[in-house]
DNA sequence: ACATAAAGTAAAATATATTTTGCTTTATGT
DNA sequence: ACATAAAGCAAAATATATTTTACTTTATGT
């Protein structure tokens, strides 16, 4: 199950991957593993993820 | 950093960390470590709580 | 004071997130 | 069509979340 919402507000932001991994502080393959929906990145990324994105949790990361 | 949040919504529901556990799928000590600020949960673990607890990742794990 | 449930603590083992590297594919501009 | 940036993919290595076990402490009821 892709996350859609996080490459729509990084879009969003004109940044790619690359950019906002480094923004927070990971590699892009983890931006676009998360991205993928491949795994199951930690809170704490996730949080930092919202942070430079401007979003909450529940804004990226809660489904219904 | 504890996690008050957590711990304040299990007991409103007269859950001891051993039975929110349970419903969660993890052991007594991840709640624990969890409640207790010690590490790092997965966002998958995260969710599991909120719906066991009946709130959302911003309720529970956003802070400010 | 005693018994018991619940919570705190800790070390070693295991599972899995994250990194690193490198290659391939897709999108975009000229 | 070509060049380049961005994104997808994958295997091996490393860091760290989670489990397991066991013991200690704190809270609560009788």
């Amino acid at each position: 199950m892709k996350n859609k919402k996080i490459k729509m507000a990084r879009v969003e932001l004109d940044l790619s991957q690359e950019q906002l991994a480094e923004i927070v502080g990971v590699t892009r393959q983890t931006i676009h593993l998360i991205e993928s929906g491949k795994y199951n990145p930690s809170l704490k990324l996730c949080v930092e993820i919202c942070r430079a994105l401007n979003k909450t949790l529940d804004q990226l990361f809660w489904e219904d």
